[in-house]
DNA sequence: TTGTAGGCGTTATCAA
DNA sequence: TTGATAACGCCTACAA
């Protein structure tokens, strides 16, 4: 604060104590007069005396707060998984300071570097979809800052992760299709250096082969910008309805892609089959309601958070780590279903 | 951090100065000899030396970052706001942390503590919906911490404060829903303490009153806690349409409370006129299409972000100050227009 | 040009 | 039971 605070040095002084007097009466030492302490404390209190939590982090090196890195709050997924991991935080007495990537791995390093910088006790993190590099991280994990990677995860830490179990989302999404008579499915997802993208993939491509369709390379596309330009998703659709197999239906994998997909598809007059993965909250309102895989955002969000906090809290260095994969929930709405 | 850091000791064992030199030469200090300067940075550099900002909050009474306290990030108007506020902090060297209030006063109230004892340097706020009692505000605010108010905004302190032209973005969605033809137009918004209810309402009867049609205090339903809880929103609708005057219109004041009702207009199969305020990229997509009024969100986090960090950096205590109001738009959809 | 000392707010250690 | 001192990392007034 640049502004006058009142500190245990001000209370030493009214009360004609040393200061480490009223730093032990005030954190409830043992080695003090109960009376000293009661003296203390009501002078504190009548002061309305609060510690300067930036002079704590210096000494004990440690914050109580808690670091996380999104690649945007825009987003209902990572929305709903902040309100999970403030759930948490908050109980435990940790506060939750919230940065976004915009899915830069440029600026997803700067808030990396700053979380850390700030002492932050723990770092809970969703990689950008440009994100390659991890050497950065990888040092920072090695120094002693707990990391839990959360939906966007990834193999070369060895930590805890939590993330929706992408594979069967995307299979049982893609087998939906495939029960209603689709046949040509293409997939719009994100860029392909993604963990979610990856297990999507393979949940779909299980489900073509389970089901004897063959694979088409050209029905995948691949917005490595993760929908943050709506010009990638426009030139995806385009190829897609422009090349030698046009789709029949659409299965999307992430939010904004399936909302920006969905309004390609309305403006071009196309009626076929539709999924996506996404947390909205107004599919239903859609015309016509969107079918959806929604993932357990805030649940993932609680479990990072309760991991995260496991590792900082604990006296030995954590050993054994988990990798925990919440299952996601498929609700069928209208523009998933053959018409005629 | 918990971990080993590089600090300016040991920079200054490793090259046998005090560290008073170092940090002059880190700093380019001009009393220094560029020998001497260079050594150090290069040395620094090779060992990758980051100067520790919480010793550097303790010293300086400031942490170049600027804390942000909103109702929910879960909503289209503030996280657009809050892109926008980081676009300028970044720019110019500021950090931006993030709370959210979820309309509660008590929580708001620990938010805006945490940041002020955590030393941002500037305070951006919208206000929560069940926030009555600005003192604690007032206090901070007298004390000396800059406060910008942005949004739900507040005459009980002098300060600057930026919001959308709400009186009249609400006048012209209710004399859109009058020129339409329609008669009987329900207004539900968010908690009456706040400034845009007031606004909105305000604009809402004056529009009503324009064209002479009878003002009816039973088609205005408040919701307390801003659409937070679906039951406010089913009752308030429940209590509309139960009532002598049936709307043929509605005219909804928030991004959540215009989602719920239109959602609950759906179920009901209310083929009703429905305009409401809200920043959602996909209103476009709904069945039928949502008109809305749409906030400059963006350019308000913007413009309150400049403004703080104006007073944050100005020399002089600043005691002129603005209430800058930005337009909103209306973009007609469907929903709105009179069928038959 | 460089070094010493003190301070930002707090706590731990040691001495009284 | 209480007080003095040093330390966390950095900066700066003052001394050399």
């Amino acid at each position: 604060m640049r502004f006058d605070t009142v500190t245990i040095k001000d209370i030493a002084k009214a009360l004609n104590f040393s200061t480490s007097t009223i730093s032990r009466a005030l954190r409830g030492s043992y080695e003090i007069s109960a009376e000293t302490k009661k003296l203390v404390l009501e002078y504190a209190e009548k002061i309305n005396y609060r510690p300067n939590p930036i002079a704590l982090s210096l000494k004990e090196r440690r914050s109580r707060s808690i670091g996380v890195v999104v690649s945007e709050i825009a987003n209902n997924f990572f929305s709903e998984a902040i309100n999970g991991i403030e759930s948490i935080a908050y109980n435990c007495g940790y506060h939750v300071i919230i940065t976004q990537s915009h899915e830069s791995e440029e600026r997803e390093k700067v808030n990396v570097q700053h979380h850390a910088s700030r002492s932050v006790d723990g770092l809970l993190i969703s990689l950008s979809s440009e994100t390659v590099d991890l050497t950065y991280l990888k040092e920072l994990y090695e120094k002693g800052l707990p990391i839990v990677f959360f939906d966007r995860i990834t193999d070369e830490i060895d930590t805890h992760k939590v993330t929706a179990n992408n594979y069967l989302g995307a299979m049982h999404a893609t087998e939906h299709l495939i029960f209603q008579g689709f046949k040509k499915i293409a997939h719009i997802t994100n860029s392909p250096y993604l963990s979610i993208t990856k297990e999507r993939l393979r949940g779909y491509t299980d489900a073509l082969e389970k089901h004897n369709i063959p694979f088409n390379e050209s029905l995948i596309k691949y917005c490595n910008r993760g929908g943050m330009v709506i010009e990638e998703i426009e030139d995806a659709m385009a190829e897609l309805f422009k090349g030698k197999t046009k789709p029949d239906a659409i299965f999307t994998a992430s939010d904004r892609i399936t909302t920006l997909c969905f309004g390609v598809i309305k403006d071009l007059k196309q009626k076929i089959g539709f999924i996506g993965f996404t947390n909205t909250k107004v599919g239903q309102l859609f015309d016509p309601p969107l079918t959806v895989v929604k993932q357990p955002a805030f649940e993932i969000g609680q479990t990072a958070t309760e991991l995260l906090i496991q590792m900082i809290e604990s006296k030995r260095p954590v050993l054994e780590f988990e990798t925990k994969i919440l299952d996601t929930e498929l609700i069928i709405r209208e523009s998933s279903l053959k018409k005629e």
